[in-house]
DNA sequence: TCTAACAATGACAGCGCTGTCATAAAGTTA
DNA sequence: TAACTTTATGACAGCGCTGTCATTGTTAGA
């Protein structure tokens, strides 16, 4: 006996065949209709688009992936949205793919590659067409997943390491290593580094290495350095600095993980009523707008999250099916000089 | 002719008849212990496990979702993530999600109705078991749509109006009311307001008409108003505040929308050599982080976002069908006094 | 006039899974 | 021991759509 069709679906609610009735054509040719496939004639064109209307049809994206062995959608696994800068990649995602028929769909991983490995797993069942995460290490399984899917593979914001596919990102490294430089030629002799105690931050990590490789060539090294528990924040900034400050009076200079952290630092030295700048010099990183509209714009480096997003969604969009070739985008960065440091 | 069936997918990509050959089980069997649903014997499902784990299977949702005409799906569209306040309601509801089968989707609508109806009717083609949105004002069609749905309904952020399911959030107007009072209390009499041009951010828009009520029945009213182009920002915040001033340098108190304005504001006071809460009384909205992390924390109204979040998804949880009766929970607001106004 | 090329449409089967019902075996009660 | 319930499993069909191939005009070129 045929399972009953109201146990499946709300009367109302109209499939394709519907559709194709009302207009008065077959299936297919509204199937071509409304994925805009095919030749159609326009009056045929005009008759299914009022029929649609008229139904208040909605497509089954199920039924269309399972038929098609594809879909439309876009994997995005960021490791935080706590801050402006994995937004701000977003929307560049976002700009790329308005106007296509992608659609992203995001998952927040809390930098930990156990949880991205199990979201992915969760987003490739719905057969996505491509897949953007974040930095280049992620667990085997990860890994072994996204280099034997039929799909395309974006890896952000890093480009220090072997990608499956693209990478779109900068040097951490570099960006640490010129932070040094910078800081250096500045006049700055007494480093210290105020961060925080989340391992996997690799980008993170990779500027500090940059940073003390800098520092070392200059025959200099960290003064020193504390790492609060928890993640990055203004506070964790704040009291980060107090307690590096009170380990250590003489320090010139303090380089922090992130702008949000760094201007912690620099309420922080409101606050004790410390000279930023001609007492301590205080740097971050990424060139957030809120650190620039400080009164005292925030020396940082500046990060194209925007771009990096925008550029990788668009390279994903090139082919659908992965090149021979891996790619790599280097979207740079820039110092900005700021009054703090 | 049969389709070819590697036209459509790599041959090593296993299907559940697969998983069911080499675990000597049907496919019924197998699909039951991958959801983990009905009676079966312990023996069976170590064995259907062990070839799930041999064969690197991967469920189909598309196949699934057709099959049970529904999903685990959850659509979340809220209106921006270029603060933090939108990315904490969704920690708030991953948080509820976990160890659930549910899976959030996030969209960005820009706060445009618009945009919200278009990514509402994408999301709804997956069929999902539940939507999320912000605020109770959205499209005709969206709203016909939202009404019709075989899903739940949770409407964020607002409870000032009529909700098609669950309303969890609080009430903005009562907000600026009391941010009214609160401020008039403390011997503030010339109110300036400092907002964006986003027309559709419809709780600052409440919270202003709330601010208005209050003034008019003390027997006062806005001294000056001005509404930057653009949307809400730092530097806008700053940018406002500076012409609000020019035009009348008599305020002593301005009201922000949100708190990244109001500390646009602050830092146009340190720059400018204004005293903060002496001269001019500034006061914000969402008791962000950053704000209470200053050395002169923003006085505001603590919304809460987080929990917002992790009750509308805990609500949605309960059951898969739309009750009769309406839901409308109040998460409250706490004026949080701070030191600037 | 005939062929070739293209434009427009349709028939058919099947994508991978799960709802429904049926069945067999084992345990429970009177 | 009969009648029932419970547990564990399977057969079958179909969810709504699209890939593939076939078919019918229609127009251009020789």
């Amino acid at each position: 006996m045929p399972r009953k069709r109201n146990a499946h679906r709300s009367p109302d609610m109209p499939t394709l065949a519907d559709v194709a009735r009302l207009a008065g054509v077959s299936e297919i040719t509204a199937s071509r209709v409304v994925r805009d496939q095919g030749p159609i004639a326009e009056t045929t064109r005009r008759r299914v688009l009022a029929a649609i209307a008229e139904l208040g049809y909605i497509p089954n994206r199920a039924a269309g992936s399972l038929a098609s062995a594809g879909s439309t959608l876009m994997s995005v696994l960021l490791p935080s949205l706590s801050n402006i800068v994995f937004p701000d990649v977003l929307r560049g995602i976002h700009t790329a793919l308005t106007h296509t028929a992608f659609q992203p769909v995001i998952g927040v991983t809390d930098y930990d590659p156990l949880i991205e490995e199990r979201i992915l797993v969760s987003f490739l069942a719905w057969q996505p067409a491509a897949v953007i995460l974040a930095g280049l290490h992620h667990t085997p399984t990860a890994r072994r997943h996204l280099e034997h899917g039929r799909f395309r593979v974006a890896e952000l914001m890093d480009i220090d390491g072997d990608p499956v596919d693209i990478a779109v990102g900068m040097s951490h490294r570099q960006a640490g290593y010129e932070t040094g430089r910078h800081l250096i030629q500045r006049g700055y002799r007494r480093f210290g580094y105020a961060g925080h105690s989340v391992a996997t931050d690799d980008r993170a990590s990779a500027r500090y290495e940059g940073l003390c490789t800098s520092l070392q060539e200059a025959g200099l090294s960290l003064v020193a350095e504390h790492r609060q528990p928890g993640p990055s924040s203004t506070k964790a900034g704040r009291d980060s600095l107090e307690i590096l400050i009170a380990a250590d009076p003489s320090l010139d200079v303090v380089v922090f993980p992130n702008d949000d952290m760094a201007m912690g630092g620099i309420f922080h030295c409101m606050h004790s009523g410390i000279a930023v700048r001609e007492k301590l010099g205080i740097f971050g990183f990424n060139g957030l707008d809120i650190g620039q509209a400080m009164p005292m714009p925030l020396s940082t480096i500046l990060s194209r999250r925007f771009l990096i997003g925008l550029t990788a969604a668009e390279k994903l969009l090139e082919s659908r099916v992965r090149p021979q070739e891996k790619t790599i985008i280097n979207t740079g960065f820039d110092i900005i000089e700021g009054a703090t440091a």
